[in-house]
DNA sequence: GTCATGACAAAGA
DNA sequence: TTCTTTGCCATGA
């Protein structure tokens, strides 16, 4: 039913939000690994740049969980400041040297693995 | 309506 | 091995 829904109701971006969303604490998630559990393995660069979005976006998205595949802080420009991103993260009990996450592979979340 | 860019990742040369 | 190119979807000019 429902009245009609635009073709853009549930974008790829708010698949992204959701999921981000679903990181718990003091865990993280990379860009490939959200864009391959919604099905656009190369889509990557999409997580990317709905990240770019995630701070307009409510509820707030915890985008300082999400990095790249090498556990680099990548988007840390985009926070208000340089060290929000590390910051956050280390206050979750993230350990963080050179804008890399240290033992990125105790730290990560996986949403296909949780699902 | 078309072109260019964007917080990435994997494959090819 | 490193460097280059392609793919993804959406937004902005």
């Amino acid at each position: 039913m429902n009245t009609k829904k635009s073709s853009t109701d549930y974008s790829f971006f708010e698949n992204v939000y959701d999921v981000v969303r679903k990181i718990p604490k003091g865990k993280v998630c990379t860009y490939g690994l959200i864009a391959n559990y919604l099905g656009s393995k190369q889509g990557a660069r999409m997580v990317g740049w709905a990240m770019n979005g995630a701070h307009q976006i409510k509820p707030k998205v915890p985008a300082h969980r999400v990095v790249n595949r090498n556990g680099m802080l990548t988007g840390k420009h985009h926070f208000e400041t340089n060290n929000a991103m590390q910051k956050a993260l280390e206050k979750e009990g993230i350990i963080i040297k050179d804008d890399i996450i240290q033992n990125l592979e105790k730290h990560i979340w996986d949403p296909l693995m949780k699902l």
